[in-house]
RNA sequence: CGGGGUGUAGCGCAGUCCGGUUAGCGCACCUGCUUUGGGAGCAGGGGGUCCCAGGUUCGAAUCCUGGUACCCCGACCA
C-alpha cells in the first residue's frame, strides 16, 4: 500500500486545500501571474481535450455545427436585454482603448489617451448578444430555421474570488445557441441538450447528476427556464455542472429577430442556449479522487495504461521493455492509450506514486520474476487492488478491466451521492442535516423567492433544482408552512 | 468594497517582539558513490534587491512613515 502522499493534504482534514494541492501537484493547472486566471497545464488540457472530443461528437450527433463569434461585444448590444445586463454587468471586463504609447516620462508604456474607443467593447462573459445580433441577419423565413450552432471559446467573468477550474476569471467552455420557429421545438431542444450533458456526465465522467429546473432567482439572466445538472462532491457540497436555457423570445425581441412563418405572418424566433465549462474538470477531480491523487475514468484518461519495467542494469531493462512493447502495441491496436515509462533517473516507487497521483486507471509492472514466470503485476487505480497474473490474454483482461473501472467509479459515486440525499420535513432538521452531514436535502418549499432568500441568508443553502422527475407529493413548506406539491433539492454549493 | 493575515532562495517556512559577525532550515536543484519490486541513503555544491520607497541609527530582514502585492473570511458567481 502506498505511503501517504508526502505533500498532499489529506482530504478529510481540509477538503479545499486537498483539492487545490491535487490540481497543482497532479500537473493539471496552476494560478497565473494574472489575478484570477488559470494556467491549464498539458496534462490537465489533455483531459479537457478528451471531454471536448466526446461532447463535440455528441453535439454533432444531435445535429449541431460549430461556429465562432467575436470575443468583443459592443457595449450597446449588452444593454438590449434588461435581465441579461443586470445579471452580468457586475463582472464584465471592458476594453476602452486600442493603443499604447511610450510613457512621456520615460517609464515603460502607458495607455494612449488619444486612442479611446467611441464605444467600449465588453470581453464576452457569454455570447447571446453578439450571436443574436448576427442571427438577425441569418434569419428571414421559417426555411432558415432551425439554426443549431455551437461555439468552443473562452469567456471572461470578473469574479471576486476564484478557485482553480471551479471559478476562474477566464474559462474555457462551449456554448450552444439555437434558433427555432416554435416554442415547442425550442423547449424540446433545451431538454434534449441537458439530456446530452447528463449522459456525458454519467457515461464519460462516471458522475451521476440530478437534472432539474432552476428556481426563478437562480435562473440564467435572460432565460425563461434554466435546466441544470447538479452533481455531489465528496465533501457534501453540490456543483452545478452544466446548464441549458430556454430563452423564449427574449433575445429575438431584444435584437429584433423576426421571421416569416408558413402562414406568411411575422413572428419572433424562439431560442435556447446551453453550456458546460472547464468547471467539469473540477467536478471530475472532486467527485472521484482520493488521498493518493486523481482517479480518472478510463474514457477520459489521457493515459489508460502505464507500464513500468523493473530492472537492474541495461540488459534487464531492454529485455523487459521488449516484452512490454509487444503488449503495448497490441493494446494500441485496440485503441487503448499506453505509456511505457522506462526512465532510469527516477525510482520505481516514485513512478508508482506519480501515476497514482495522475489517476492513470491501470498500472502494469514487470520485473525479472515476472519475466521468468510469464506473469505481470496489474493494479487498478480506483480500488488500488493489485494482482499478479499471466501475460497470456492480458489485452482482453485490460479491455475488460477498463470498462469495469469506468463502471465501478460511477457506481461508487452514485452510492455516495444517494447516501447524501436526505428528506427533511422541518427547518430544524434541515439545518441539522446541513451542518452535520451536508449533501442534497429534499424539502418542501412554498415556491416564493422570499422563502428561498431567507433560507439562503440563514444557512447558505440554495435551491439547486426542482428535479424533472420529482414525484407529486403533498406537503408543507419548511419555513412558511404553506402547501407544496413536490420536494425541491437544497444544498450548499460551490 | 468591509473584516483579518502574510510578503525572507523555485516551493514551504524560521528569524522581526528585544536592531549587532558572513541571514538560516526543510523540500526541490547540481556533482559523486552506494542503491533500485512502493516517493532512496550518505557526502559535497549552487542559488537571496529579506515586497517597494523614504526615515531613525555607528549599524536595519528586525524600529517608524507611506505605498504595493498576494492570501483567507464576507458580498458576487458556470
Amino acid at each position: 500500500m502506498a505511503k501517504e502522499l508526502k505533500d498532499l493534504t489529506p482530504r478529510e482534514e481540509n477538503y479545499s486545500q486537498w483539492y487545490n494541492d491535487l490540481v497543482v501537484k497532479a500537473g493539471l493547472a496552476e494560478n497565473s501571474a494574472v489575478r484570477g486566471c488559470m494556467v491549464i497545464k498539458p496534462y490537465g488540457y489533455a483531459i479537457w481535450e478528451k471531454m471536448q472530443g466526446a461532447l463535440d461528437r455528441m453535439f454533432k450527433e444531435t445535429g449541431h455545427e460549430n461556429a465562432y463569434f467575436p470575443v468583443f461585444i459592443p457595449k450597446s448590444f449588452f444593454s438590449k436585454e434588461a435581465h441579461h445586463v443586470e445579471g452580468f454587468a457586475k463582472e464584465c471586463a471592458v476594453v476602452t482603448h486600442y493603443r499604447l504609447k511610450n510613457d512621456p516620462e520615460g517609464k515603460g508604456v502607458v495607455v494612449d489617451p488619444d486612442a479611446k474607443l467611441e464605444e467600449e467593447l465588453i470581453v464576452r462573459p457569454t455570447s447571446e448578444t453578439i450571436i443574436w445580433n448576427t442571427y438577425k441577419n441569418w434569419i428571414q423565413s421559417y426555411r432558415d430555421l432551425p439554426i443549431l450552432c455551437n461555439q468552443w471559446a473562452n469567456v471572461v467573468r470578473w469574479e471576486m474570488r476564484t478557485r482553480l477550474f471551479l471559478r476562474t476569471a477566464e474559462f474555457l467552455w462551449q456554448e450552444g445557441h439555437t434558433a427555432h420557429a416554435t416554442k415547442e421545438e425550442a423547449l424540446e431542444e433545451a431538454k434534449k441538450m441537458i439530456g446530452v450533458y447528463a449522459e456525458f456526465a454519467e457515461k464519460w465522467m462516471s458522475l451521476p447528476v440530478i437534472v432539474g429546473h432552476k428556481s426563478d432567482s437562480e435562473r440564467f439572466a435572460g432565460a425563461d427556464d434554466t435546466l441544470t445538472i447538479e452533481a455531489m462532491m465528496q465533501d457534501g457540497k453540490a456543483l452545478q455542472s452544466g446548464t441549458s436555457h430556454f430563452l423564449g423570445q427574449n433575445f429575438a425581441k431584444a435584437f429584433d429577430v423576426q421571421f416569416t412563418n408558413q402562414e406568411g405572418k411575422l413572428d419572433y424566433v424562439w431560442a435556447t442556449s446551453w453550456g458546460v465549462s472547464t468547471r467539469l474538470m473540477g467536478a471530475l477531480i472532486m467527485a472521484h479522487s482520493d488521498n493518493n491523487g486523481l482517479v480518472l475514468p478510463p474514457k477520459l484518461a489521457p493515459i489508460q495504461v502505464v507500464m513500468i519495467p523493473i530492472y537492474k542494469g541495461e540488459e534487464e531493462l531492454a529485455r523487459v521493455v521488449e516484452r512490454l512493447e509487444i503488449i503495448a502495441s497490441e493494446l494500441k491496436k485496440r485503441g487503448v492509450s499506453v505509456k511505457i515509462d522506462s526512465r532510469d533517473n527516477v525510482r520505481t516507487g516514485f513512478k508508482f506514486a506519480e501515476y497514482e497521483l495522475k489517476g492513470v486507471p491501470i498500472r502494469l509492472a514487470m520485473g525479472q520474476r515476472d519475466f521468468a514466470n510469464g506473469t505481470i503485476e496489474i493494479m487498478r487505480r480506483d480500488t488500488l487492488e493489485k494482482e499478479t497474473i499471466s501475460q497470456e490474454g492480458i489485452e482482453d483482461r485490460i479491455e475488460k478491466l477498463l470498462d469495469e473501472i469506468q463502471q465501478g467509479i460511477y457506481e461508487k459515486a452514485l452510492k455516495f451521492r444517494d447516501s447524501m440525499i436526505t428528506r427533511v420535513d422541518t427547518y430544524e432538521e434541515f439545518k441539522d442535516v446541513l451542518d452535520h452531514k451536508g449533501g442534497f436535502i429534499l424539502a418542501h418549499w412554498d415556491g416564493t423567492p422570499e422563502t428561498e432568500e431567507k433560507i439562503k441568508n440563514e444557512t447558505k443553502a440554495t435551491i439547486r433544482c426542482i428535479p424533472v422527475d420529482a414525484p407529486e407529493e403533498e406537503g408543507r413548506c419548511i419555513i412558511s408552512g404553506k402547501p407544496s406539491h413536490r420536494r425541491v433539492i437544497f444544498a450548499r454549493s460551490y
